[in-house]
DNA sequence: ACAATAGTTTGACAGAATTCGAACTATATC
DNA sequence: GATATAGTTCGAATTCTGTCAAACTATTGT
């Protein structure tokens, strides 16, 4: 059984909170590590890069509460992802471009 | 005569300092106001919205400063503009999906 | 039941950001 | 030259943000 946490929906995305989610260094690396569209753990040692688990907990809900990603929970186990569609109907084109200028290996 | 206030070049335009300039309510409404294109009076009422002339020039050299905006003098007074060739060279589309998802009288 | 695991929540703290007002610079006008 | 005007810079106050550590919740596994 998986259940999604809270989240707003689609037509409550605010673009200002998306860009001030987005407008922070971790949290543009993890919308680039989700740009490949699949579910992510959200302890993977490819997204955490030396942070405290409760700091990405953090990360994790400014970006849900801004409508740019879903968790959902599996177990004790949480895995993210990319809302792709509900962006795309609301802001098209954005998630293209913003993932297309994504510096590859952005380590900060 | 009119000289442009420094910027970076097109080439050093970073998506991330780009998103911390525009993730601010005031920002991006200024955005949204010139993406008709124009130059605009950093001085003129529009824009300006109630705020000291103090802050609006902070505003003005965030933008500047990530590359969002070209900010040229004129005598005393100072234009305001979109940088709209560079951003698509660098970032395309990224612009046309963010000025068209900026609500229009986006009264902060 | 007990222990281990995944992640959240709370509290604390340092650094950053927004805002205003006052002083300053530079240009324009009389 | 004197004055007015457009905008910048500096300093201070408040608020917000990112980070960690410790305690907590919930689930899994023995």
């Amino acid at each position: 059984m998986s259940e999604l946490l809270p989240q707003p929906s689609a037509d409550d995305i605010q673009l200002l909170e998306i860009l001030k989610a987005i407008g922070d260094p971790v949290r543009l690396q993890i919308v680039g590590i989700l740009s490949d569209g699949n579910f992510h753990p959200c302890g993977s040692d490819d997204i955490m890069l030396g942070l405290h688990k409760s700091t990405m907990s953090h990360h994790y809900k400014v970006l849900r509460e801004a409508g740019v990603t879903s968790t959902r929970t599996h177990g004790r186990n949480r895995d993210v992802v990319l809302r792709r569609a509900d962006l795309d109907e609301r802001f098209p084109g954005l998630l293209d471009s913003l993932v297309a200028g994504i510096p590859a290996g952005a380590s900060v």
